[in-house]
DNA sequence: ATGTTC
């Protein structure tokens, strides 16, 4: 592979016609993230999606990027919807995971004692873990609602405020769906999960804003330092996993039907033309809009608990979703690419998309300055509140990094935490973590992860986001 | 990520 640095910010595998590239890979990176990047597998999936039929300008990756299934996690790869492909490799098992932020009215030191009341509180009334059943226990009849109508079902339910809707990345719906594409299978794991947390990455925490770098965007959000905020991040549980799976094998056979030449097993994919194609969309849509739905049914319990265990009333309180990204996520949309307007399958695995100002698919409350884009940290570090630029919409298909990315495997870093006591490290931080299981937390300890100020420089300087907020835990709750 | 090996 012939890999070079561009510019400070890029780097690119030239393409190879012998290996069917039909574009170039492009990673936006540094020089100190890239050292790893340059010996792992990661660039040659970057260079694998580049023969991807129907893909355009490049297939890149953002400063997260680490190995995945077929496509890399940081992978952004955009199919023409007239001649290319989707595949369920460019999404990933986990559809529509995701990050929810939530604003409250109150300030870090008046409830700093009870921090621990607080999260003791989320972590019973938020189901976590593998497996975990939730509190509803839907019929079929009524999942298959949730499945068309996202968050729009939990609002309508009781689970929200009808603001949050807006607040909410495609307002928490894809509406063109269809429930009879999700098998039985992944509709029997789905009807008693809604409303839980799931385990690995997911967590729900809560936050103190620590540092402003963007005032007026800010104050436009509703962040102000010293502020307390929770954090959501958590997707499609069992429900999206199986789709993914019962797709994986549909596309396995499409590949072959269609003659499309993969140099991967795990990029299987089938004309967006195709029936194959159109009936993943349909399904892939359910499962996102089921993660919409558990992300705005967790946020209400969150808002339930604070007012609860504080005595304070919904105004006091005053939480209320920022924002709710898709960042493992296929979505048809429409790019100027060479002058020309054209309809693009947008594959973002392990991506957020990153809007500017002014965009027609950013809502009324965030049109002025751009989009909020909501970067979880790995356990124990910083999140991050940046904003949608220009530059994204130019240059990455409207896309940002998603987070810190792995730097070990789950393996690896098991191994690493041998003999170590990660909640009491974590604790020694001021950070409080209640979890189901210590594995989960060995494999997710901060160094298991890149460092996510790192990532966020990377996307700050080269203009695919703006930072507006850093956000600091006190406290993790964790499957 | 995941009823963590249908």
């Amino acid at each position: 592979m012939d890999v070079s640095q561009l510019d400070k910010y890029r780097w690119q595998i030239a393409r190879d016609t012998s290996s069917g590239m039909h574009v170039p890979g492009i990673v936006y990176s540094d020089e100190i993230l890239m050292r790893k990047v340059l010996q792992d597998k990661s660039l040659q999936q970057v260079a694998n999606a580049a023969t991807l039929p129907g893909i355009v300008e490049a297939s890149l990756a953002m400063p997260d990027i680490h190995y995945g299934y077929g496509l890399p996690i940081g992978g952004v790869v955009a199919t023409r919807v007239s001649d290319g492909v989707v595949t369920p490799g460019g999404v990933g098992f986990d559809i529509n995971c995701g990050v929810r932020l939530l604003t409250t009215q109150l300030e870090a030191p008046a409830i700093k004692k009870q921090i621990s009341n607080l999260l003791q509180s989320l972590y019973n009334n938020i189901p976590c873990g593998v497996g975990s059943r939730g509190r509803l226990k839907l019929s079929r009849k009524e999942l298959r609602r949730v499945l068309q109508k996202g968050s729009r079902w939990a609002i309508q339910n009781g689970y929200g405020l009808a603001e949050e809707l807006d607040r909410t990345e495609e307002k928490g719906a894809f509406e063109e769906t269809d429930p009879d594409l999700v098998s039985p299978k992944a509709m029997d794991r789905g009807s008693q999960q809604l409303g839980t947390l799931g385990s690995g990455n997911h967590f729900a925490e809560i936050q103190v804003v620590d540092t402003i770098y963007e005032k007026n965007i800010a104050t436009a959000f509703g962040l102000h330092e010293g502020q307390i905020t929770v954090m959501i991040h958590s997707g499609s549980r069992g429900l999206g996993h199986q789709v993914c799976t019962d797709f994986l094998s549909v596309m396995g056979t499409a590949t072959k039907k269609y003659g499309i030449k993969i140099p991967d097993r795990q990029l299987a994919c089938a004309p967006l033309s195709s029936v194959e194609g159109k009936q993943y969309l349909l399904a892939m849509r359910c499962a996102a809009n089921y993660a919409w739905a558990n992300r705005q049914i967790m946020a209400h319990w969150a808002r339930e608990t604070f007012m609860k265990i504080l005595g304070l009333s919904p105004r006091d309180l005053g939480m209320i979703s920022l924002y709710d990204v898709a960042h493992n996520i296929v979505k048809i949309e429409t790019f100027t690419i060479k002058g020309k307007k054209q309809k693009l399958a947008v594959h973002r695995k392990g991506a957020t998309r990153a809007y500017p100002a002014h965009h027609n698919a950013v809502g009324e409350y965030f049109k002025a300055h751009g989009q909020p884009v909501i970067i979880p940290g790995d356990m124990g570090t910083h999140s991050f509140v940046l904003v949608g630029t220009e530059k994204a919409l130019e240059q990455t298909f409207g896309s940002t990094c998603h987070g810190a990315g792995r730097v070990l495997s789950r393996k690896a870093a098991i191994k690493k935490a041998k003999g170590r006591i990660i909640q009491q490290e974590l604790e020694q931080k001021g950070i409080m973590v209640l979890a189901k299981g210590r594995q989960t937390l060995a494999e997710e300890m901060p160094e298991a992860y890149k460092d996510i100020s790192r990532v966020v420089d990377v996307v700050h300087n080269c203009g695919l986001s703006k930072k507006v907020a850093r956000l600091t835990p006190l406290g993790v709750i964790k499957g």
